[in-house]
DNA sequence: TTGACAAATAGAAAATCGTGAATATAATAT
DNA sequence: ATATTATATTCACGATTTTCTATTTGTCAA
């Protein structure tokens, strides 16, 4: 997983916010349109769509319009690349190295 | 996994940041001083304390003072937790409703 | 084509975040 | 005790983010 610091951060925007969670929890139980979780959020519309634009450009939400609705879902492969780049991230290859003190 | 969306969120910040994610990887290569830290990366002192304390907030990384100097590191066991709460927030567990069209 | 509805975009206000200068605290050395 | 060094805290400022209102775009139904 080779990103940039600055496509990590951005991936991991997504979580970083209260409403966005909110937004996933509810993508949890499946694909759901924009209207729904509209009734679910005391946001309004713009407000919905811009965390919406966040999600899917992290692609850990991914988007689908049908007619005039949009309806959005939890991409699996896009939350296993974030767990991967997380990890990427996160695990440790060295001993560390003493500077300060010797 | 239980955690409150507001500490999911602070979790996640630590890794929002480019200058965090930097940190992240210098911190990759094992324990560092923060003398160290300051000095790969192009930002002031406090500026780094800063972004360590929200590090260590997000329990990613832990700190350790010896004499006048603190260590960091990657605590393995705060980075297996993120995963676990990614993990939590993002496993669909439903098959979606459907809301608008019938 | 016109009207109605869903979602996106533009623009602006308010809140939050990242940053550095100045200062404070803590630990060591003289 | 005083000086020095490493880190943390405080404060202020600019940049970014979140949010809203207003408007636009896109889609479908009369």
């Amino acid at each position: 997983m080779e990103l940039s610091n600055k496509k990590t951060a951005e991936m991991f925007k997504a979580v970083c916010d209260e409403n966005r969670i909110k937004i996933l929890k509810l993508l949890q139980g499946g694909e759901k349109c924009a209207c729904v979780l509209l009734d679910d959020l005391h946001i309004t519309q713009p407000t919905l769509s811009h965390h919406m634009k966040i999600l899917c450009d992290s692609e850990i939400v991914v988007g689908r319009k049908e007619g005039k609705w949009m309806y959005y879902s939890i991409s699996p492969e896009g939350a296993d690349r974030a767990i991967s780049v997380f990890r990427a991230l996160t695990d440790v290859h060295g001993q560390g190295d003493c500077c300060c003190k010797e």
